[in-house]
DNA sequence: ATTGCATTTGCAACGCGTTGCAAAAATCTG
DNA sequence: CAGATTTTTGCAACGCGTTGCAAATGCAAT
């Protein structure tokens, strides 16, 4: 039924081998011969079986994509930059889908038995071991909205949290307000954390600031409404929040204005991410724009770099944020 | 480096057939040796590669999951259930993300180069040629999302877009709207037809109704909102709409709202999907929910049972809709 | 023609597992 | 315990390509 090698072999009168070189780049093969093949190969309409030829050459040029967060509308924005970008240098993405209580093993496992050249961790609530398990294991990884770091066990790329903390609260302050407030998304992860940070001490430079935060368990808009309706109940006194993420911020604008505060005339808020949703017409959320497409466009260059070199040394590139301006913060003074 | 077969015979003292046969169900081995060849397995780390296993037993699991749809935040949701489900049964998605000139006859090569067992096309936009490009490859293909058939050429299944046209207008028409509208994605997408005949099939049989047409031209945000300003600017009569899709609803809710209409108030708005974000306080759209874990659940047991018998005869699988009724239409008289 | 060199070609082994078959071992029967 | 059965095991070939190596070919220069 399929058409192999020893076919197109067979029909062009040559060697397997002819055929092979035919089609592995650069080998040594007359125009003559070239010519009989892709005949005969196109008659019969032959092309090769990456998965044998993977046995030999040790390459499969499919990527593992693993990721936990299928609820956040960032992330399909996110998939498709990564589809797209590992596609456009024939690469493949295999998904994964990680349930909350995987075990890295398993994962690591499962895509080792598909010998994946490589993986890329997409995800900002995973924790850091989870990337390091596959380093492990001897697979290339990188981890994409991971925590930079200094000398990182793994590669990392996405953002400096602490730095966008730090905008946040210079960002609000600026706008002179003086009680602020962080509705982070799930506590344990160290973007949570560092954002928190950063936060903090930012507002922490400025005397006549005060601070209150919040945890939602989950990067969704139910959980931000719910963090903001728990915090409204206990009679909130925050002008402002830095939501850790825009869809939490969507979920804390729902639950202000039910309580009948507007946004921005009672109570601010800024996200993070600059998810494409932010941007439409009646939503207009001021935030932190997360440049994802040159996030994406390295974790994928050092993804392909680790494919020649896997040795590599872990690496940590941290790109700019910048606030958007939209319309959930008030005007500058 | 790589731990293979031999390695663990020669460490458990056996043959390399008995480690493979330690690891294939249902294999004769006694448990002698399976406890010798798991002690050495574990040992040594050691797990089958499933890609040189495929080989000869012509199966690889891995199942093409091709869609051009990485825009509309449905699709987020409906990626979660595909992978969630296929990964249930042992299967791995293999993602395609098809742009709109990739031309069928490249995909189709491309993942029979990674000999998939099959595949799944999720859209409701691609031309049907798309999935039988497949089925004439002699890949098992499913196409979820795609337009039922009496007699289709490939596994189909999806809702009756053309009853999901006739529920809408049923609806509307029972609000007491008399002048109807219709906004639909693509022009020339089956769905869009469907939907529409079926909207316009039920109007008709209503005395006194009334109807417009118009189409976005993609299902986003943006394409609804253009379309609904530019009907708004030839000065629309129409009192009530049907959109072929939840984020055309919403684009053209903004629309309608920045023209000073209200709505439900001045103009009534019914979508299609009941996406997440419909259920959102604060957005609360009235809609007609389409059952995507059924559809998918489905698509992922039909493409198994192809599986085990490639040549099954096509079907054609068609779920039943319903109205999720929120907030976008005026209450019944 | 002969020599010398660069290309091109085929052979055969290999990558990692699976599997039909026959030999060997274990188990059952009487 | 011999003989008949059943189970387990290893051998060797296979699945589909790739690749090192040596033989064969092509070509130019003498």
């Amino acid at each position: 039924m399929t058409v192999t090698l020893k076919h197109v072999a067979e029909r062009a009168g040559v060697s397997r081998s002819a055929v092979s070189r035919c089609f592995t780049e650069g080998a040594s093969i007359s125009a003559r011969t070239r010519a009989k093949v892709e005949r005969a190969a196109a008659d019969l309409g032959y092309s090769p079986n990456f998965l044998a030829r993977s046995l030999t050459t040790r390459s499969t040029r499919l990527i593992g994509l693993v990721s936990n967060n299928f609820r956040n509308p960032v992330f399909l924005q996110i998939f498709d930059l990564f589809t797209r970008g590992l596609q456009d240098r024939g690469l493949r993405p295999l998904l994964v889908n990680l349930s909350d209580e995987t075990d890295p093993a398993r994962s690591v496992q499962m895509l080792r038995q598909y010998s994946v050249d490589g993986v890329i961790v997409a995800s900002s609530t995973l924790p850091s071991g989870f990337a390091r398990a596959f380093r492990e294991a001897g697979v290339p990884v990188v981890h994409a909205f991971g925590r930079p770091a200094a000398t990182p066990d793994v590669h990392v790329v996405g953002i400096d949290n602490i730095a966008c903390g730090r905008m946040a609260a210079q960002t609000l302050i600026g706008r002179g307000y003086a009680r602020l407030g962080f509705l982070g998304g799930p506590e344990a992860a160290s973007t949570t954390q560092d954002r928190m940070a950063g936060f903090l001490a930012e507002a922490a430079l400025h005397p006549g600031t005060g601070t209150s935060i919040r945890f939602a368990d989950a990067y969704s808009f139910d959980a931000g409404r719910a963090a903001m309706q728990t915090e409204l109940a206990g009679g909130s006194e925050t002008e402002a929040w830095f939501c850790g993420d825009d869809v939490l911020s969507l979920g804390a604008i729902s639950a202000l204005r039910d309580a009948g505060l507007s946004v921005p005339g009672d109570v601010g808020v800024i996200g993070l991410n600059d998810m494409e949703m932010a941007g439409w017409a009646g939503v207009e959320l001021t935030t932190i724009h997360q440049p994802f497409a040159e996030i994406i466009a390295a974790s994928i260059d050092l993804i392909a770099a680790m494919l020649d070199d896997p040795a590599r040394p872990p690496d940590s590139r941290s790109f700019p944020c910048r606030v958007v301006d939209r319309g959930t913060l008030r005007a500058p003074a």
